[in-house]
DNA sequence: TCAATTCTGAAAATATAATTTCAAAAATAA
DNA sequence: TTATTTTTGAAATTATATTTTCAGAATTGA
């Protein structure tokens, strides 16, 4: 039998339209209706709502070229799935020069989804509450990361520190902590990264900070660190990559972003700030020798 | 319970996703992934499809609040058709809950035009060189980050390290570089990071090497440091985003390409090392107390 | 009109889905 | 480490969905 196997089950519908039986049109345009949502429950479902029976459904399935109502449920899932994906061709935008198997445009990929996925699940609110609450002057900052995430940590510090007073960066090694829990008071805000091989330093450190009366901020990734429950605020971002490694690149993103929200947040108190400093740094750098 | 009836699967997932188990997470990352599509097919379907058991599943559904399964699939089907019907097909990348104007949505916009245009201009050829010369285990490999750009060394000398020896990260001092050029050999391979705000004092430091015949690899901005005339190979990175800093997002996406690049080229010598080194990690983690 | 044919859905039969139970595995606490 | 708790999925159970059967209803052609 000469059916296409790559038509549409609206296609097949409207090509078989004439040789449907008055029960099987009045499912068809039930179909048809709310296409192709109403296709989607089960059998007993999709029957009631178009007012037949379900052998009805059942055998209209098969005329259409299914094997049978859950094949063509298949189908309609496979026709949603592609309906709903970003329409944006994957890559017209990567490097054209190398093939499309080469490290930089599956690392691109990766990369472009994990935003992707990211940012559809990241809420607006609380990315707003963590620039507030990082805005707040009169709180303290305390910065800290991990083995890999230390850089991110240094990073976002190193900006923070130019934005305003009250920021410390906790030194990467742990036997130290001690020391800085002694200077985290009620209300400081505590920023600490931590993604898979989650740290369990880390989540002493989160607890003994929390217990202190400190607001935790965890950058993490989409499983959530264990030290997720005890944060008031958590941005999670995907950082799956064709690597041995994890990918900081949205957790930079995140990062960044916040910083950009600090800066706006606090420009009036801060610019005169920030271009004594800059202008400090372009002073210091033009008397420095080192050889 | 105090369960609002009324949220969205995703909303209610996110709301919970701190108490959800590791399995759990699993699952609501991968029912999120194609939301809502992913959770429309049989429990069987998306257990399978997100790797989880049934059960899972099952008792996921009445943690969000519904009374099983069945019930979760409905609340699914009722937002889907909401989505469907309403004609604004968004944009469907970035924070749909955020409005166009949000840091958020501005700065994702940016990003991602300069991952296009940074991705675009990059010579692949290069970029396998690059790759090719830090996989050289016979070249030992130095690392330099400016004030902004530490991080950045910082991260690529950490993944270096792990991969093999004979790599050194240059202190952010520049007054103790002196001891660190004694070292730099014929033949070695200086990885140099420098953006707008170019500093001084990297551009020496390439000076002092490429005299000792130390090929230069840049990581830059997309005007070029001026260190760039001694590079023998540069990756230059879109920089510019709505922030009175710039982007570093970009660069560490080319850093970890590079080194998903060593890692793949040098796999066959390294796997035991890395293996051997991930589980010293492993270990110490466990006894470290610090408190 | 009536007989032949096709269509349809109630009900039975079958297949699959969803839930529950429970023992083993993993995580956590002591 | 060892004990305790939590989490997990295989297997059993239960509930639903899907298909099949078949008798009656609707349609068609004379």
């Amino acid at each position: 039998m000469g059916t296409n196997q790559n038509l549409t089950v609206a296609e097949r519908i409207k090509q078989k339209f004439d040789h449907l039986t008055r029960a099987e049109r009045q499912l068809a345009n039930a179909i048809l209706e709310d296409y192709p949502v109403t296709g989607l429950g089960s059998i007993t479902t999709v029957s009631e709502n178009s007012g037949v029976s379900t052998p009805t459904v059942a055998r209209m399935a098969k005329k259409l070229g299914f094997g049978g109502f859950p094949q063509m449920q298949a189908q309609l899932h496979t026709e949603l799935k592609a309906t709903i994906s970003s329409p944006i061709a994957k890559h017209d935008l990567w490097s054209e020069s190398a093939p499309d198997t080469h490290i930089l445009n599956r690392f691109a990929d990766a990369v472009s989804e994990n935003m992707r996925q990211t940012l559809k699940q990241i809420d607006p609110e609380e990315f707003n509450a963590v620039v507030d609450l990082l805005s707040d002057l009169k709180r303290e900052i305390h910065v800290v990361g991990g083995r890999i995430t230390r850089s991110m940590a240094d990073n976002f510090f190193t900006h923070m520190q130019v934005m305003r007073s009250g920021v410390t960066l906790v030194a990467p090694n742990s036997n130290t902590w001690a020391h800085y829990v002694l200077n985290m008071n009620k209300g400081d805000v505590l920023v600490a990264f931590d993604i898979r091989r989650y740290e369990h330093d880390i989540l002493r450190l989160a607890e003994v900070a929390k217990s202190r009366g400190v607001t935790l901020i965890l950058f993490t990734d989409q499983w959530g660190s264990p030290a997720a429950k005890l944060a008031t605020y958590s941005l999670n971002s995907r950082i799956e990559v064709p690597s041995a490694w994890d990918s900081l690149v949205v957790t930079l993103f995140l990062v960044e972003a916040v910083i950009a929200g600090v800066q706006t947040q606090t420009w009036n108190e801060t610019k005169s700030r920030m271009k004594t400093l800059e202008e400090l740094f372009d002073q210091t750098k033009m008397f420095k020798k080192f050889i």
